[in-house]
RNA sequence: GGAAGUUUAGCUCAGCUGGGAGAGCAUCUGCCUUACAAGCAGAGGGUCAUAGGUUCGAUCCCUAUAACUUCCACCA
């Protein structure tokens, strides 16, 4: 073993060793119980961020932990082409060469999207082996893969045949960037700061008329009414006359609806039906006509008459001069409002109306809604699933067809000859209308999420019923952020249950986001990210993966900076020179059963210790709280291994006794054994390596067995915690001496209790308290001491001169002070009627002691 | 407008079914003690956001308030 702790000399190579060993891949085994999870497959948009590492990281943790229980355990890792997201970066790709994706045609892009996924898909998953994840290489999938792709057309027909899809036309949001239409849940709604202009409609016969505010002055063009409230006294004579609609110079009407509120604005709303959702129902409530005014590149189009040809937004500028100048224009003011923008791009989405493909979801969501109000599926925290059922309950349909060309493309088909439409499979040789040969498919291209929607079954071979399939799925958990909980959760829930009739998963367990040091996102623009992999370069990947996890409540959001990978690396690093003086002190050693010797109570108190770590290990693992239990082994770790009993075991090591020195080797061993299983799932290379250098070990730790808690090895009583209370006393007083670390000193215990204990421990005290010789005596020294107070003992260091009588004093008055309070605090306990009446037993009768054992204290503490 | 979350040490956060407030980092003091100076030992530091309520007992449960965050819906 290295020196010191250096990840970089050994995380690939232990990688490698387990790749080649296939220790990742998992098949059916009838003997076996299955665990499984997919991966939520990342974008081949780009490199890995923190955000995976931690999503991995979690995935990770689990499936060790199943693994080295003893399950089958599956972990598919995968990919998404995100249709939008990667068309978008081809698009950009193109144009850097001055081309455009028209140029070269609908195929030839095609090829260059399946060019990109290569690149960037292989990126993205070695980044990810880096950070040390056990997924099943093998099985890595992408969402457009052929297997994947007939899952997706299998699933479309059947919801086609069934009536789930239909195509309608409405009011999308459109992205003029993209040059798609983008779902609701794409659509992200940016606060910005505008104008609201007053516009006044004058009536028919050029006079008055009525204002309305509008905040998009360039849809005037596309309106076709005037809407008031029916209630609204000042409109009540107007409504059904006409106003003229300013700059075209044609009548509209003045209609009522209810949909107007009479405290905004002027009360009036102008209504323009083909570019604003709520304007659309309007429409056609009152049979409005439709007008077009803003084409697919966001531009003016022909009916902006002299404005036709001018982007959507640069129009207003010389709409508003227009207005001015007609005298219409009444007043504009700064407005405050949010709009719609693509989630991709950022760019103002355009509401548009236009014939799309849909799922019907009413009836699609309500298994979904019942699977978690039946607890067949779980959220961990339960709180999101609050957020599930929200939207679910109140679920509009999903629009799935996207105008792009990288995606699963729609599998409609349409018979040249007779018009028929049909949704196929494979693609159709013969109508069955009219038997002619000549098709069109479908232009556009799926929702990236459609596909992603069946992940957990498509990528076990879904729709065949293969041997993976039937033995893995469903999954068992499924690990994601928060964001994607209406995304993605949802949808391969609802989907899961249509054709599988079963939930993807049991469990849903939300991780938070990755935020930076000042808890803001992490953004391109804010510069603030954090690269994992610059993470992993300079702490290792080990240090990066417990930094993730360590102390965190899942669901929360973590604040990260790189000192937290820096401090995990420092206890890493304690960890592996901790190892390295077992290592070194246990070489060559057969190992014999504990119980072969005879146990001290240094022994019993470290063994004892770490059973109840193993217990709270597991049962944390199995209630997902990652973050208590790596502070909890770190704890144990440190607190409790190093500083105590790695200190108290270099008394038998190099002591004369043959017994004693081969115990205390064989406890080491165990205990280090059992801590590096128990840490191995949050960090693999480092516990691998270490686990590698023992002089007994298995082939690998990620395939040993996970500890068990050994009754035989919990012990009550555990009174080597007095002789830690002992050390600690003299250290501190030491301290409060000033004296230094350099300086032993003679100790003298004059024992109260636990006599027999006290003559074991001395050894013990010595070496953890500095004593250049400790005794036992049976009366206080004539020597001037300090005297220090215990429960089980009186402690004097004979310091002469050095011993300062008013600190003495103090000391003890101090420790009498203290004790008088605690029993004062008992008896008002005790003589709580209500107290002792109500409160558990156990506790009662513990107080009791407790009082009693404090003025045994106090008593003895006076007297001397 | 609807919903959820957060508020605990200087900082970042833990705190399981209500029974004496914890960690890491930072700070101060002393030590190169043969696993570790990326270390060891000791110390200081908190009205658990505020106000009520329930309870023998509240950081924890309930109500209200304030600040911040997120999700959903969205007003021209």
């Amino acid at each position: 073993m290295d020196k010191t702790y250096q990840p970089s000399n050994f995380e690939s190579k232990i990688y490698q060793k387990w790749l080649e060993k296939k220790y990742f891949s998992a098949r059916p085994d009838k003997n076996k119980k299955k665990f499984s999870i997919s991966m939520p497959p990342p974008n081949v948009t780009g490199k890995a961020h923190v955000g995976h590492a931690l999503n991995n990281t979690i995935q990770d943790i689990i499936i060790r932990y199943k693994r080295m229980q003893g399950f089958e355990a599956l972990w598919t890792p995968g990919t998404d082409h995100a249709a939008i997201a990667t068309e978008a970066k081809v698009v950009a790709a193109l144009e850097k060469e001055g081309l455009k994706k028209e140029e070269i045609g609908r195929e030839e892009f095609i090829k260059r999207g399946w060019d990109w996924y290569k690149t960037y898909g292989d990126i993205i998953c070695n980044q990810f082996k880096t950070l040390g994840i056990s997924c099943d290489w093998d099985r890595k999938a992408f969402t457009m893969d052929e297997n994947l792709n007939r899952a997706v057309k299998h699933s479309f027909v059947e919801y086609y045949k069934n009536g789930y899809i239909y195509k309608g036309k409405r009011v999308i949001n459109y992205c003029p960037k993209c040059k798609s239409s983008i779902s609701d849940i794409e659509n992200e709604y940016k606060e910005q700061t505008t104008k609201l202009w007053h516009i006044r409609y004058p009536f028919e016969d050029g006079n008055g008329g009525i204002v309305v505010a509008t905040t998009r002055p360039e849809t005037l063009f596309g309106d076709t009414a005037v809407a008031v409230n029916p209630r609204d006294k000042r409109y009540k004579d107007v409504i059904g006359k006409n106003v003229i609609l300013p700059i075209v110079n044609k009548p509209i009407p003045i209609v009522a609806d209810e949909y107007c509120e009479m405290g905004f604005g002027t009360g009036a709303v102008k209504i323009t039906p083909a570019h604003d959702p709520n304007d659309y129902d309007l429409g056609l409530r009152h049979n409005l006509p439709m007008v077009t005014v803003i084409d697919d590149d966001g531009k003016l189009n022909e009916n902006a008459g002299k404005f036709a040809g001018l982007d959507r937004i640069e129009a207003r500028k010389p709409i508003e001069e227009e207005l001015k100048k007609l005298g219409v224009l009444v007043k504009t003011e700064t407005y405050k409002n949010k709009v719609g923008c693509c989630c991709r791009c950022g760019t103002m989405t355009e509401p548009k109306v236009s014939e799309q493909w849909w799922v019907k979801m009413s009836e699609l969501a309500k298994p979904a809604i019942e699977a978690v109000k039946t607890g067949e599926l779980r959220f961990v925290p339960k709180r999101y699933e609050k957020q599930y059922l929200n939207w679910l309950c109140n679920i509009q349909d999903w629009c799935i067809s996207r105008q792009l060309w990288l995606g699963h493309r729609i599998p409609v088909y349409t018979c040249e000859n007779c018009g028929y439409v049909d949704a196929y499979e494979e693609e159709p040789k013969v109508c069955p209308k009219c038997g002619k040969h000549k098709f069109s498919q479908d232009p556009d291209v799926l929702d990236t999420w459609f596909s992603s929607a069946l992940w957990p079954f498509s990528t076990l071979g879904w729709p065949n019923e293969t041997e993976d399939y039937k033995y893995f799925y469903p999954t068992n958990v499924l690990v994601t952020a928060y964001d994607i909980i209406t995304f993605w959760v949802v949808r391969m829930v609802f989907s899961g249950l249509h054709f599988t009739k079963q939930v993807p998963f049991k469990d849903v367990v939300i991780n938070g986001m990755v935020r930076d040091a000042q808890g803001r996102k992490m953004s391109k623009n804010l510069g603030n990210g954090i690269d994992p992999m610059e993470v992993i370069a300079e702490y290792g990947a080990d240090s990066l993966r417990l930094s993730l996890v360590n102390g965190t409540s899942l669901g929360m959001d973590i604040s990260y900076s790189t000192d937290k990978a820096k401090d995990c690396k420092v206890f890493i690093n304690k960890l592996y020179n901790a190892s390295k003086f077992v290592i070194s002190n246990t070489e060559g050693l057969k190992s014999k059963p504990l119980s072969a010797f005879k146990l001290e109570e240094k022994d019993k108190w470290i063994l004892s210790k770490l059973q109840n770590l193993i217990k709270s290990t597991t049962k944390n693992f199995d209630k997902y709280a990652f973050g208590v239990t790596s502070v909890n082994l770190i704890d144990f770790t440190v607190n409790c291994f190093c500083d105590w009993y790695i200190e108290v075991s270099k008394i038998d090591l190099y002591g004369n006794d043959k017994e004693k020195k081969e115990k205390a080797q064989n406890i080491l061993l165990y205990v280090l054994t059992t801590i590096l299983k128990l840490f191995h799932p949050y960090i693999p290379f480092v516990t691998e390596e270490i686990y590698q250098n023992l002089p007994e070990h298995e082939e690998t730790i990620m395939l040993s067995k996970f500890p068990v808690a050994d009754s035989k090895l919990t012990f009550k009583d555990l009174k080597f915690e007095s002789i830690i209370n002992v050390v600690k006393a003299i250290r501190g007083t030491r301290s409060e001496y000033n004296i230094p670390d350099n300086k032993k000193t003679k100790i003298s215990i004059l024992p109260v209790a636990e006599e027999k204990l006290l003559k074991e421990s001395c050894d013990v005290i010595a070496k953890l308290a500095l004593g250049s010789q400790v005794e036992i005596i049976s009366k206080e020294p004539t020597e001037k001491s300090a005297k220090i107070s215990t429960s089980i003992c009186n402690i004097f260091l004979p310091m002469g001169d050095l011993v300062d009588e008013s600190q003495e004093k103090e000391r003890k008055d101090k420790k009498i002070e203290e004790l008088k309070f605690e029993i004062a605090r008992s008896e008002k306990m005790l003589s709580n009627a209500g107290f002792v009446a109500k409160a558990p037993k156990a506790l009662v009768d513990a107080e009791k002691a407790k009082l009693e054992k404090n003025k045994e204290f106090l008593k003895q503490l006076i007297d001397n």
